[in-house]
RNA sequence: CGGGGCGUGGCUCAGCCCGGUUAGAGCGCCUGGUUCGGGACCAGGAGGUCGGCGGUUCAAAUCCGCCCGCCCCGACCA
């Protein structure tokens, strides 16, 4: 493409909405402009990088026997009833006002309507079915610019399997297939287990790019490679105090103090002899949860460990129920409580807690002599620098992009739509479910949030919108140009993409500093400098490399060094 | 949805507290000329209902109210 007739609109001064490098980057190379709040217009540039991530994961998909779809955005509100997912999506599901129909925020409820109507026996199944689509989801807030979005594009896949064994299969054909595409698309990545949430299913695993604009908190071991999100991470940190036991309980005066860190400043002992206690309603009825000190409760894990929906408890019912302030509640005396308690605190004595009286605790606390507990959970927080759950070196805590998301979902779906085959035995069974979504505007911005410098994008060869930036240098030199000229429909003609610069009053390190900003891996330049030897010179956008090389053999060394590129 | 910030030519911003010339700058854009290896220079020029509505005032970009939009933090995130 000429530069001179193409529309490539780069901004030199930093948008002011723009925090994020990759948000900023698409934005000043002209990838993307913005409509709305979470609403992008993909320019040509952008989209010829969309295209390029497309190809690749409809390579891989199709590798392991995916066929693809392109199903309605516009979805009946009765398919969504039946699996109670307009509830469970709220707000965040569009609806329109002027019929009866929402737009699709992903396709479970689609695929299940169609495989009720057509699968018909175990012999029709397994099947993987994919489809590249814009989704769109009212999301409360928006941000870091395409990360997310109220309008994208995902890849949404769905297996159809008759046996629980096949589900395994799909899954893991989707898990290999998923590391080949983001390994291709120049992702450094990793795998965590991670939260089902809402979805619901039995097991599911994201795919991550480490980056601190990442919206995700991930727990790394890089001894072993223990990976999780920080949702469901458990590190090895050893149980509190477990010995001195056997004293009397003793209550004991604390007045105005309101934390934890003041009551272990204010007794003089270690905040891991301290039991904090958190409130709680779980299916409506209360609970009490004991941590060790100064650990911090993940929500997360609690609604996991305990099931059903769990709700903070407001600090005016509080007072009603325990006749105390939050900082005076216990777990001892308290009626209308179950007590659960963390991992740490099993076989824990020698305790201090509140006494559920406003400026009183009650010290020598033997949590299994004294205190009713429930169940021992997990469902503590991991901190930075605690031993890994697996070989017990240090864990790092890491933010990270979510480019995908591995589901094991089960008979939830078919089940509640009648979604059923018959098997070898002629009953009717429901189809066992997965489904694995990949969000291509988040492997655009988290590769460019991993390969950009100072001046601007740096793009891997296969996801680049052109992999050669050709750049004349002065348009007025007729020989120059002239070369120039022919070297762009030589470089085309060797099947080559490229980008030629060559507006005319556009002065060299304007046109050096759009190469460097727009990041194709390949600069080509025509200068002054080595034309009148009959050389040309060779720029490569990442290392910053240069190699001059004879105009007679430009496009071999063009190819070569691409190859090169491509290969490291 | 809660908290905060912002809204002035295409972009980045100044002016607003303390109301009062014709609303400014840099960049970009148009015309002519010069220049041509790291965001050039000279000359001339176009472009703004100061987010919207209402109010106060002799007078509002500036003060007050309501609304809209965008960004950030939090809640939320199949």
């Amino acid at each position: 493409m000429r530069f001179s007739t193409s529309f490539f609109p780069t901004l030199k001064e930093i948008p002011a909405d723009a925090t994020i490098p990759s948000h900023q980057l698409m934005l000043r190379a002209g990838l993307i402009r913005p409509l709305a709040a979470g609403i992008y217009s993909f320019l040509p540039l952008g989209y010829r990088a969309i295209k390029k991530a497309m190809t690749i994961i409809r390579e891989e998909m199709d590798a392991i026997g995916g066929q693809e779809f392109h199903l309605p955005a516009l979805n009946p509100i009765e398919v969504w009833e039946e699996t109670d997912r307009l509830k469970a999506f709220g707000d965040t599901i569009f609806r329109l006002q002027n019929r009866p129909l929402v737009l699709a925020p992903t396709h479970e409820e689609v695929i299940c309507f169609i495989a009720r109507n057509e699968v018909r026996s175990y012999k029709n199944l397994p099947q993987i079915w994919y489809q590249i689509q814009t989704k769109f989801r009212n999301e409360a807030r928006p941000r870091s610019g395409v990360l997310r979005g109220r309008e994208f594009t995902m890849k949404d896949s769905y297996s159809l399997d008759a046996t629980w064994e096949g589900l395994d299969h799909a899954y893991n054909l989707h898990a290999e297939a998923y590391k080949k595409i983001y390994s291709r698309s120049g992702l450094k990545f990793f795998i965590v287990g991670a939260s089902s949430g809402a979805m619901g299913g039995t097991g599911s695993q994201e795919f991550m790019v480490e980056s601190v604009a990442g919206e995700d908190t991930c727990v790394l071991c890089d001894h072993c490679g223990y990976a999780a999100n920080l949702e469901v991470a458990s590190s090895r940190m050893p149980p509190v105090s477990q010995a001195e036991g056997g004293k009397e309980l003793e209550e004991i005066h604390t007045p105005n103090i309101r934390t934890i860190d003041q009551l272990a400043a204010f007794l003089s002992v270690s905040t891991e002899r301290l039991a904090k206690s958190l409130v709680y309603r779980h299916n409506s009825k209360p609970v009490l949860i004991l941590m060790a000190g100064n650990d911090q409760l993940n929500e997360t894990k609690l609604q996991s460990a305990l099931g059903g929906t769990v709700e903070p408890f407001s600090p005016t019912d509080l007072a009603q129920f325990t006749g105390a302030d939050a900082g005076s509640i216990g777990p001892i005396g308290l009626q209308g409580f179950k007590v659960f308690a963390d991992l740490r605190l099993k076989g824990a004595k020698n305790m201090i807690s509140g006494a559920n009286r406003n400026d009183y605790h009650l010290g020598n606390i033997d949590i299994e002599r004294d205190v009713d507990v429930e169940a021992f959970i997990d469902v503590r927080t991991v901190n930075a620098s605690e031993p890994c759950p697996d070989c017990a070196a240090s864990l790092r805590i890491a933010q990270a992009i979510e480019v995908g998301h591995i589901f094991k979902l089960g008979t939830k779906y078919s089940d509640s739509m009648g979604a059923t085959f018959l098997d070898e035995t002629g009953s009717e069974r429901p189809i066992i479910m997965g489904s694995y979504g990949i969000g291509v505007e988040r492997i655009i911005a988290a590769h460019i949030e991993q390969h950009h410098d100072e001046s601007g994008i740096s793009w891997d060869p296969v996801l680049a919108p052109f992999e050669v930036h050709l750049i004349v240098v002065n348009t007025d030199n007729p020989e120059l140009l002239g070369y120039s000229d022919r070297l762009y429909g030589d470089l085309v003609a060797a099947g080559l993409e490229v980008i030629y610069d060559d507006r005319t009053g556009v002065s060299p390190g304007f046109k050096f500093n759009d190469a460097d900003l727009l990041g194709m891996p390949l600069q080509v330049i025509i200068g002054g400098k080595h034309f009148s030897a009959g050389n040309v010179e060779l720029k490569v956008r990442r290392s910053g490399l240069r190699r001059v090389v004879a105009q007679s053999t430009v496009v071999g060394e063009v190819k070569k060094l691409l190859a090169e590129l491509a290969a490291a």
